[in-house]
DNA sequence: CCGATCACG
DNA sequence: ACGTACGTGATCGGG
């Protein structure tokens, strides 16, 4: 058998999985998109190959190199990306820890390297498989040398291979062939000139019938075109240079030992380290699993007796840390006994090999294992899970002090993340892989093991980026606060609701059947695409803004056109019915319990700056702005004996603003209890306080919307119908009114760019890696998030600490009323009736006092009989 | 499963 | 010249 040799053209593929992989970036905020998509092929290839021997080869003249395959320009080079530059060393340290020989040599063309190395190798009797994303390559194939080029498509990678044969099948010419095509068609990203008027088709022609370009000009009078005939006699200088410039060297001046490049085990604990760097999930999955984990799993053991369980839960208590884990068992031990609930095994654990999955079963139900677990959650130092308030109906601990939500620590530590399982908490902190495959019990006993593990390195972290603090005083009892708000849920008229929407219906059909009618055909309104051609293309009308899909039919495009055009209003019309029909009417009567109330859900491990999100259904974002939407707010009721009590924080991130960056004026104003909008509109217009107008107000008030969502004169001109000129005037006056605000938004950004994060009054941190990307718009992003997200994040930090005092407040006074909704800078409570004035008291204390601030946190409030009234 | 749209703060 | 406001979630249509 034929020994056999991979050689990687680095810089080809480095580069097309660049372009070729969406943008990726680890924790650090390094870019590892390019990395993840070569290494992607390289283990694909290797898969496939099974070599002997490998080597990867780049060239070294930086920061341009030849063979670019992406760039669109002619003669200059554009310089590499930065996002891709970074990666370069990176990829080379990573190949050098898998052992892989990388060879590279100043002033040497890859394609060069590649050429000498394949032929010494096929000299020796071996079979070559070259992998480069750069068709020049092709003319070094031959019966043994195969080439082979990635694609991506869709997502996938495919290969092109090429034998010689395949090189004459797909071009017509033979390898050796194919330098004289080129040397006569030119490559404008080689800087070839070739001849003046031959393409690729009259190219390949000529070397068809000729076998080389000298040949081609010996027999330059019969040439077919006449212009190539002129031009090849012409040129003929010319097209010899490019032939030498389209040659690859395949005797390079290189020293090549072949058992340097031996193709060992790749899967060395260096390169497990740098994959656990980059965040490569997938690709951590190659390495043996076994050998980083065998000793931790010999300590796994599962319990069916009662006997044993109670010896370890007698064990667990007295243990100082204990990591827990509820499951479903999938397997087929025995779900027989499983609870309501679902669940049907306990896992803890409390040491290294002290590591028990007990199943439920006749004389062990799970009741009592849920007993059992509360008693030790009570009796040791710190009990951990991973997403504590999903277990809480079943887990009913009271005392919280001793609690650690994993997921809300590791959301601490990085909030960009979308999801915080324990796989990845394992690998992050404990450098422990999980195989994808294990049973139910291995995977039971990795959750409670990595709860209980990493516990520690997570407090650690915490500390070292002064956020414990934070989880500790705010995060942590906002678990339980927001567990007793979902339980408690709100109360919805199921009736009304029904009837609301089935209002809506009725005119929905009134409006569609004006539109068909209008438009003279029946189509799906809810369609943009369709609404796009029918209004643009059949109904002729004039067109604005394109989506990448077709045109835009987005409210501020049609808004523009109702005006002239009847029929743009209906469907405005229509659009807003089915809105509140579909999401509204139709879509929260499904969560309607048979307690006849919505218990929703509060997220606290989704928003990057620190926000709850509310979901099935998202209570956050019902109707209040429009009075048809908001109409559904009445459906919203409290329970009998009860009102609401609604209660919303008076332009706290401006307050915030105020108090963060100490600027004078806006802290005077707040403290004076000004007309803030007015008061900015009456500076940046420079008009006396009390001749402002309407109109003046509503832009001063924009602005200052802006100025919290961190300002671009584009952006307000969007927001206002303003030219941008006007806008940055707007911007330009409103700094020089409070120069305090300048300065802050421009130190925090600064902050950002030299630390990577910005922070909250209270400690929460947002990374913002866009900051170091090369392109203008990421940046531009990353500025304006430096801006926003501490204020927002405080804002939300503020929110949260009046929740947890308001909850705490009322169950240590034994009061029926409860929180139960939380918009952001809202908060809504059902107050038992004989309750009303003393819970008024302490929604008000609690909110105003949660923080205290160089200005006043002011706070609205408002009672009714339900939402619509209250707010 | 993604993009467009639109509801909220 | 670039092409944008910050943060979310649900629904729909269309591959």
């Amino acid at each position: 058998m034929r020994e056999k040799i991979v050689l990687i053209d680095g810089h080809s593929i480095l580069n097309r999985a660049f372009y070729g992989v969406p943008d990726l970036t680890n924790s650090e905020g390094l870019h590892t998109n390019a990395i993840y998509g070569f290494l992607n092929i390289l283990f694909k290839i290797l898969d496939e190959e099974k070599p002997e021997y490998l080597t990867v080869t780049f060239d070294v003249h930086a920061p341009t190199f030849r063979h670019e395959m992406y760039a669109e320009y002619k003669g200059t080079r554009k310089p590499m990306a930065e996002e891709l530059r970074q990666q370069v060393p990176v990829i080379k340290e990573v190949l050098r820890a898998m052992d892989v020989e990388i060879i590279e040599k100043a002033g040497l063309e890859a394609d060069d390297l590649l050429g000498t190395i394949s032929r010494i190798c096929e000299e020796k009797g071996m079979d070559v498989a070259i992998i480069s994303g750069d068709r020049d390559t092709l003319q070094l194939a031959t019966e043994h040398v195969k080439i082979r080029i990635p694609k991506t498509k869709q997502g996938r990678t495919e290969v092109e291979d090429y034998y010689a044969s395949d090189v004459k099948e797909k071009y017509g010419v033979t390898p050796v062939e194919f330098i004289d095509v080129k040397a006569l068609m030119g490559d404008a990203s080689d800087n070839i000139p070739g001849v003046p008027g031959v393409g690729e088709k009259t190219a390949t022609k000529i070397i068809m019938e000729y076998g080389n370009i000298e040949n081609a000009y010996a027999h330059a009078s019969e040439l077919k075109p006449p212009r190539a005939s002129k031009n090849l006699q012409e040129y003929w200088d010319q097209a010899c240079m490019s032939k030498t410039l389209a040659t690859i060297n395949t005797h390079a001046d290189i020293e090549f030992h072949l058992e340097a490049a031996k193709h060992g085990d790749p899967y060395t604990k260096e390169a497990h380290d740098y994959f656990q760097k980059l965040q490569f999930k997938n690709l951590l999955s190659r390495f043996d699993v076994e050998a980083s984990s065998n000793k931790i799993e010999s300590h796994f053991k599962e319990i069916n007796e009662k006997d044993r369980a109670e010896k370890v839960f007698k064990e667990a208590e007295k243990a100082s840390t204990v990591g827990a884990a509820l499951t479903e068992d999938n397997g087929n031990v025995l779900p027989l006994f499983a609870h309501a609930s679902g669940y049907g095994r306990l896992t803890i654990a409390y040491g290294k090999d002290k590591i028990y999955s007990i199943v439920c079963g006749p004389d062990m139900e799970m009741d009592y294992l849920f007993e059992r677990l509360v008693h030790i959650a009570e009796n040791v130092q710190t009990f951990s899970m991973f997403d504590l308030k999903k277990y809480l109906p079943v887990v009913k601990i009271t005392k919280q002090e001793n609690c650690f939500d994993a997921t809300v620590a590791a959301y601490l530590l990085n909030p960009l993340k979308n999801d915080y399982t324990y796989e990845d908490v394992a690998r992050e902190q404990l450098n422990l892989m999980i195989d994808e495959k294990a049973d139910p019990m291995t995977k039971a006993c990795y959750e409670a093991y990595t709860a209980y593990a990493a516990a520690g390195s997570l407090t650690e972290k915490m500390q070292a980026e002064g956020m414990y603090h934070l989880f500790t005083d705010i995060e942590m009892p906002l678990v339980f606060t927001l567990f007793d708000m979902e339980q408690a849920g709100i109360q919805v008229e199921a009736e009304a609701l029904k009837f609301y929407g089935e209002q809506l219906g009725a005119r929905i059909v009134e409006l569609e059947k004006e539109i068909y009618e209008m438009a003279g055909e029946t189509f799906n309104i809810n369609s943009p695409k369709q609404l796009g051609v029918v209004l643009f293309d059949h109904m002729q009308l004039p067109n604005g803004k394109k989506t990448k899909t077709g045109y835009s039919t987005a409210a501020d495009v049609l808004d523009k056109l109702a005006p002239d055009y009847p029929v743009v209003e209906k469907v405005l019309e229509y659009r807003q019915l089915s809105k509140l029909k579909s999401t509204y009417a139709d879509g929260l009567a499904v969560y309607i319990s048979s307690d006849g109330r919505i218990h929703g859900k509060f997220n606290q491990t989704i928003t990057a700056t620190g926000r709850i999100s509310s979901t099935e259904p998202n209570l956050q974002n019902i109707p209040v702005r429009m009075e048809l939407g908001r109409l559904i707010r009445k459906v919203f009721v409290p329970k009998e004996g009860c009102v609401f009590i609604d209660a919303d924080y008076s332009q706290i991130e401006l307050r915030i603003l105020a108090h963060c960056s100490g600027d004078e004026q806006l802290i005077q104003a707040y403290k004076e209890a000004r007309d803030i909008h007015r008061m900015t509109a009456s500076q940046v217009f420079h008009t006396p306080f009390d001749e402002v107008t309407d109109l003046q107000r509503r832009n001063a008030k924009a602005v200052n919307f802006g100025i919290v969502y961190g300002i671009s004169s584009f952006g307000l001109s969007q927001d206002l119908s303003i030219t941008r000129k006007e806008a940055a005037q707007y911007i330009e006056n409103y700094f020089e009114t409070y120069p305090g605000i300048k300065r802050f938004l421009d130190d925090t950004v600064a902050h950002a760019k030299e630390e990577g994060y910005v922070v909250t009054l209270f400690g929460r941190r947002r990374p913002v890696p866009e900051l170091k990307s090369s392109n203008f718009m990421q940046r531009n992003f990353g500025e304006r998030v430096a801006m926003n997200a501490p204020i927002q994040g405080s804002a939300a930090d503020i929110m949260k600490i009046a929740m947890i005092g308001v909850n705490k407040e009322l169950k240590e006074k034994g009061l029926k009323s409860k929180l139960i909704l939380q918009v952001h800078d809202e908060l809504l409570i059902e107050a038992d009736k004989e309750e009303l004035e003393t819970v008024q008291e302490i929604l008000k204390r609690q909110m105003e006092q949660a923080a205290d601030l160089d200005v006043p946190l002011i706070v609205d409030m408002h009672t009714g009989e339900n939402w619509y009234e209250a707010k």
